[in-house]
DNA sequence: CTAAATTAAGATAAGTATGTCCTGTTAATG
DNA sequence: CATTAACAGGACATACTTATCTTAATTTAG
């Protein structure tokens, strides 16, 4: 709801490239298969990544992904907007389009200040926080165990 | 983002109802007019109410729609859920169907009781609360003073 | 140099949300 | 009773998201 399907994927992806050891690229239908995401499209959506940079990409035989140098910094809501584009920023709860402090929707004042806190949230998070969670142990990017996962 | 175009649309044109004299039926197309949404869809978007009991419909000549007796206590989490189905309740921000507690995502901890407050204040706003603000002339429910809108 | 493996990119398909249109049914009015 | 005005419902159209497939470009390995 938040996220869009998409997103959700390329945040995945990302948080499992940032856990590899770097200098290793990681194949698209590796990761793929990691997260249980169709192969095909987040193939695509690790294009889309590439292309904005938090990702490098290498083609031919022993290719893959690896997460970008210094893309371990970007935050949640940076990678929404690469993938969505901008707008949460913006965004009034009835859909109204001048909805503003000086102009309110009746929802305006008690959303406010909930949604930037979803925002201070979304900023909070970056990838490298996020990997070192999963790393540890407790906090996991897949339904299922690693365990149980098949490489 | 949080709601759909169409519970939005739901939305606005139940507290437009709401904020009417009681049995005077209002007709779709003039709710849509007020509100600026497109006429058929919303007059779809009315029968959905309808059926879910929000509003009566009236048929024929000087038919119309108004808000049913005792529904000024319907949430906006209950009309999302009448519009999109339920699942907000149970939304991982990542999209994993395991996350809880106990399996938790590496968004988790910062995300739940976010979410907790963002359900409380959609179970908090009900069409009567709604629709007494805007009645006060300090908010609205849509994007222009209604002094300028077409009756 | 050739073959194999991989990403890049475009075309296409399927699914869902949004939006429009037409016909049938219902009710008021003269 | 006939006409008119409105909702009900289904079919259809459009846009966007999600997903798949095929071909080209690139790189490694032999």
């Amino acid at each position: 709801m938040i996220l869009s399907r998409t997103s959700q994927y390329a945040i995945q992806a990302l948080i499992h490239l940032a856990m590899q050891p770097p200098g290793q690229p990681v194949l698209a239908r590796s990761v793929a298969s990691h997260l249980s995401v169709p192969p095909a499209y987040l193939a695509k959506t690790l294009q889309i990544l590439t292309r904005g940079g938090l990702v490098r990409s290498f083609r031919g035989r022993s290719g893959g992904f690896c997460l970008k140098e210094g893309a371990g910094d970007t935050t949640i809501l940076a990678i929404m907007s690469m993938i969505e584009g901008p707008g949460l920023t913006e965004s009034c709860m009835l859909g109204l389009k001048a909805c503003e402090d000086s102009n309110p929707c009746p929802m305006h004042r008690r959303w406010k200040p909930l949604k930037e806190r979803l925002l201070h949230l979304l900023q909070d998070q970056t990838l490298d926080v996020l990997a070192m969670a999963v790393r540890g142990g407790k906090y996991r990017i897949v339904d299922l165990p690693l365990r149980l996962l098949s490489t």
